[in-house]
RNA sequence: GCGCCCGUAGCUCAGCUGGAUAGAGCGUCGGCCUCCGAAGCCGAAGGUCGCAGGUUCGAAUCCUGCCGGGCGCACCA
């Protein structure tokens, strides 16, 4: 229907310009919006506004003739010039109630679109380093990517979903010795755990499965893993150089194959619980790219012959650095360090090249907002390869704070006190968890609390949308056991009877749906989608206090239940995508 | 010090990429179940959109500068 106005708008300027003779700009963008509500229309367009400066006329009466030269069309009503040069379009009921019948023909397809035109994207999110189980923060990220590439689906774009596992690099090694010295205290050694060791229980845990796979196999004593290491932070020393001593011991103590399979056994593991937890959590992936396997092919490698070759590189300190200030960064960024080894960041360059190299048109990184960071040296590099930056957007997501009521949890990773997203999904429930983590921007702080998300209440938004669902469904029950039949067809028929005005706002709401979603896509917001829902959902009760559907009229009883079972069927179609699911009674 | 994000009702937030009277929820106050689920509905009170400039027909929205808050600024990942 907007593309309809739009061109109506466009011929009837033309037959303005032509009867007038004026001489109209190359290129006008015809914008139209949705009237909000109260008597501005269904469609309202800024075009005489935007014009009048142009062709120094008055608004008003450039709107005014610009109307007189519109076309007529079966599903205009009226159209109106108002305000300071407003053009409102006022569709026919027969063009609102439209949507009904649409909504029933394309089912679970209704507000799909080819918006995104088959435009192949990839979106990375999550990414947590496979150190430990994921808590409550990567939460938000899992169910802010997995909706927005859900809405991108849903609007036509190719997505495909990718987690990128940073299990190359020296946490990697702090995490085996972290995993041998609990497998050592399990077998009757005792050693001082290393300040800067991860310390959870979940190191325990692999800890205890590798010594029931293994048994003795990497039995060494405490004694000769601590010969001539330097002082812990405890002893006053340097944690850092600690546990880089510590690692190398270790690796001199076992043998790389034996080391190597620690290191292996605890990555898999906590990959795999990772894995496992955002299944459970409705999160899924196209594909696990590991950085150990972008290291090992050489693509790190080849990526900075590429960059060398382009002579973004350069040598200085013992170390090899990126320009990437000649991109806009803030400061040159160390690709290899002194020791050889390249760093996390060349890794991140290759993986960002790969992606394109893959043929993907957008990149979408979903970042927590502690690693804003990165956007600019990230950004400076596809740069340097001579990619559009436009290509890559990033986008933030800020941290959620947990409260229990007005206390605010604490939250520390290393302390291991943290509260894990498989802990917050026991406590609320997936849908509250997936529906809590998009409703706000994601750039804004959320505010989650555990409370009110498990409250089966008035003020929970989730279980309100929900509850329109569950309440259509419930009316379909009762119209069971009092014997009445719906005649769908009857009441595709008889949409006309929908006059109320609680009716029309209903009708109104179900049309903008694909829209929404549409707005959701390209902003890459699902939370407007969780807004929209919420507006439906509240158009619905109110319509469901307003009037009684299982009245006498069969007409009228058959058009309302269409019009609800309508309801039904976007609600759940917008649920979906947000992960939440739509229950038929609760 | 530099960079990114955020300051909108008492609280938590929307505001659709510049439009016509700034909207929800919670909280407060007052109403609605012999009627399809009251997990609901209706109404009232509550705002200088952090502050100051600028851009233009028009600014919560764009630009600049301040003020306040969060987060980053490693040859760690």
């Amino acid at each position: 229907m907007k593309e309809e106005l739009v061109d109506l708008l466009s011929q009837a300027l033309q037959s303005l310009a032509d009867a007038e003779s004026l001489s109209l700009p190359d290129r006008i963008d015809i914008q139209l919006e949705r009237g909000r509500g109260s008597g501005h229309g269904d469609y309202a367009s800024n075009l005489a506004m935007r014009l009048a400066p142009v062709l120094r006329q008055n608004p008003r009466e450039l709107a005014t003739r610009l109307v007189a030269h519109l076309p007529v069309h079966a599903h205009i009503d009226q159209v109106e010039v108002a305000g300071p040069g407003f053009i409102n379009f006022f569709l026919t009921q027969d063009a609102a109630n439209a949507v009904i019948a649409r909504i029933h023909r394309e089912g679970r397809e209704f507000g799909r679109s080819h918006y995104g035109r088959g435009q192949r994207v990839i979106v990375e999110f999550v990414s947590a380093n496979p150190t430990g189980p994921l808590h409550v923060g990567h939460g938000r990220g899992a169910a802010f990517g997995a909706a927005l590439a859900d809405v991108l689906e849903a609007t036509g774009h190719a997505v495909h979903r990718e987690y990128y596992i940073n299990d190359a690099g020296r946490q990697m090694h702090i995490l085996a010795v972290s995993v041998l010295i609990r497998y050592l205290e399990h077998r009757g050694e005792t050693m001082a755990f290393p300040a800067n060791g991860y310390r959870g229980d979940y190191i325990h845990g692999i800890a205890r499965d590798l010594e029931a796979e293994a048994g003795e196999r990497y039995r060494i004593t405490a004694a000769d893993l601590a010969a001539g290491l330097p002082a812990d932070a405890h002893a006053g020393g340097d944690k850092e150089a600690y546990i880089d001593a510590l690692i190398e011991r270790a690796r001199a103590l076992l043998g790389e194959s034996r080391y190597e399979e620690i290191l292996e056994a605890a990555v898999t593991a906590i990959t795999g619980d990772i894995a496992e937890d955002l299944a459970a959590f409705g999160v899924r992936y196209d594909r696990w790219f590991s950085e150990r396997a972008l290291v090992r092919t050489g693509a790190v490698e080849q990526a900075l012959e590429q960059l060398q070759a382009a002579g973004a590189l350069y040598d200085a300190e013992g170390a090899r650095w990126f320009r990437s200030t000649d991109y806009g960064d803030d400061k040159d960024r160390v690709v290899r360090r002194a020791d050889g080894q390249t760093t996390y960041f060349a890794s991140d360059i290759a993986y960002h090249l790969n992606k394109f190299e893959r043929g993907f048109e957008q990149a979408i990184d979903v970042f927590g907002a502690d690693h804003h960071g990165y956007m600019a040296r990230v950004r400076a590099s596809l740069e340097a390869f001579g990619h559009a930056t436009d290509r890559l957007t990033f986008r933030l997501v800020q941290f959620a704070i947990l409260y229990r009521g007005s206390e605010r949890l604490p939250m520390s990773t290393r302390a291991g006190e943290f509260v894990t997203l498989r802990a917050l999904r026991e406590e609320v429930g997936n849908d509250a968890a997936r529906f809590f983590y998009v409703m706000r921007r994601p750039e804004q702080h959320l505010d989650f609390d555990l409370e009110l998300a498990k409250s089966q209440s008035n003020d929970n938004p989730v279980y309100y949308i929900q509850y329109a669902h569950a309440r259509v469904c419930s009316v379909r029950r009762q119209m069971r056991e009092r014997g009445i039949e719906h005649d769908h067809d009857n009441g595709l028929a008889s949409v006309s009877r929908l006059d109320a005005d609680h009716e029309q706002a209903l009708i109104q709401s179900l049309g903008r749906y694909p829209e929404a979603l549409e707005s959701a896509a390209g902003n890459h917001e699902p939370h407007q989608l969780a807004a929209y829902l919420r507006d439906l959902a509240g158009a619905f009760h109110t319509y469901y206090n307003a009037h009684t559907f299982l009245v006498d009229d069969p007409d009228l009883r058959d058009a309302r239940l269409t019009l609800i079972e309508a309801v039904r069927q976007v609600v759940r179609n917008g649920l979906d995508l947000l992960g939440v699911s739509a229950p038929d009674r609760m």
